[in-house]
DNA sequence: TATGAATGAGAGTTCATTCAT
DNA sequence: CATGAATGAACTCTCATTCAT
């Protein structure tokens, strides 16, 4: 949906209804036929973010090898492919805004990365967790914002770090 | 000001004028002759925001100590005080809107912390610059948006990595 | 149009929007859908009276005959009726704001008085056009602001003078 | 005074009263403190023009050949000097708006002019009146507006009419 | 006397939303 | 099912005016 492209890069109350039609080379009415409101489209938005969301973490949460959990954890910023981007840049921009942050979303990974730490004998595995966490939202943030060029070997420097 | 409070919580768009007037007890034609634009308030506060900044971002530029650059960084998200919490909120939510990110704001301490781990003889410093950076915001992004309260404990956690 | 008599009477920028919308019976908001501006709405009420003008001026330049075409020329100001007396009353007030007054729309006619007067051995044509079209633009001042009762014998008087 | 350069030129209601003061240099409050009101400062802008033309109408209304009457009258356009053009162009430009005409203000001179054209033994003084006045509001509508080269040749040319 | 700071009312314009077709 | 026409409420911004100093 062009919406979604439109909230990710401006920012939800930037973005007029009008302007949404117009890019999508549709009636006005139409947008409110279908969501009801203009945020019934938002909330459909961020239904399909946290759709993908969940398959991603699916992943992470099945995988028994501790060090494949912590692994694939870090290289999740990997995966914000070009097509991805822009349900990412929202879900992101989003959490600045209309401050709906839930946090209970993360819950399943932290639960699983300390349990990875905690098996891996690590001294403060919460702890640890959380650094891991803070790195993701840096390194998502980073790459959403600014692109840079060198990502992977960001990221495999990090991996280094913890043996991986 | 006031202002700065209500955009850094729900955004530029987001806020009208007049909210902003009625909250701060003034007229809205006040608004007007002292900053031009609504656009104008922003950047004045921006401004505000900046500098305050530079104040802290000095401190650490000018350490001559290589550990010590790299530990001042890494404990910046824990001089969020209470005080200055909205100024660094607004800092980190105008980056997700009105696409005024301006990367060379960190360019000083990109220099200095890459000189720090060439000192350090650490093997790819660039990298790990990155790394410290990334984490920051990750630090930051926490600390701003679910407050927990072990934020010492996993700074802590880091410096220990960097044997500080 | 409604706002066509109010920018005729009170001028452009006396008359508000919604003073216009008020009065013509719809919401101020179909204002701006229908002409984008107010200058819009402005420009789009210049060109209806544009249009009604050269209708009329059409009949003169067509004209083969010299003396019709002066004769006619100098009768225009009769051609005011209660019909067209807005349309007339806005061409001149706007001349007099929006500093908006193009001199080339009166040129077609100018042509051809010349014309009449060069082929009925007037000693100085180009000064005798421009007598004329001063004085028509004295007498519909004349007919636009105080509405003389005797319009027809003072025209007439005229006419007499250039053996009409 | 600046305000009647502006008033003149943009029109009374699109100049504010604070473009007014910058431009004069002084403070916005002071003009409220000699003119009372925004309509107060046009009143005694008004009255200087008022002043004006009573001087110029004084002069024709005193002459006693009616030759000379009618020769003055018609000159009186070539009597708008750069100095004056400001005060006249508002003149004019006000009988357009704020529906402010006063044709009483010409009545001295219409008496002055029909007692000419009797003497002369015209045959319709009142008409004849009636014209010279027309021709004048238009000559000084070419000359304010469009500032032609040929004023002076323009007015000879009327002058014959008159045998002048 | 002159000004800077302040403001209520209103200007032009945009917004999300509705509804007849 | 989709749209064009319509609108009330809200938004950014300006205006004429006041008042303490």
């Amino acid at each position: 949906m062009t919406a979604l492209e439109l909230f990710a890069t401006q920012g939800y109350h930037a973005v007029s209804t009008s302007k949404i039609a117009k890019q999508a080379g549709v009636s006005e009415a139409l947008i409110f036929r279908h969501f009801e409101n203009k945020e019934g489209l938002l909330a459909s938005i961020k239904c399909i973010a946290e759709e993908r969301m969940k398959g991603i973490m699916a992943d992470i949460v099945m995988s028994t090898d501790p060090k494949e959990v912590i692994r694939k954890t870090l290289q999740m910023p990997l995966q914000i492919t070009e097509k991805e981007y822009k349900v990412w840049r929202l879900t992101y921009a989003l959490k600045w805004q209309t401050n709906s942050y839930d946090p209970k979303k993360m819950e399943p990974i932290k639960l699983v990365l300390t349990d990875a730490f905690t098996k891996l004998k690590y001294e403060d595995p919460a702890a640890e967790t959380e650094l891991v966490l803070m790195f993701l939202d840096g390194a998502a943030t980073a790459i959403l914002l600014h692109e840079p060029d060198n990502k992977k070997d960001i990221i495999d420097a990090l991996l280094k770090k913890y043996d991986l």
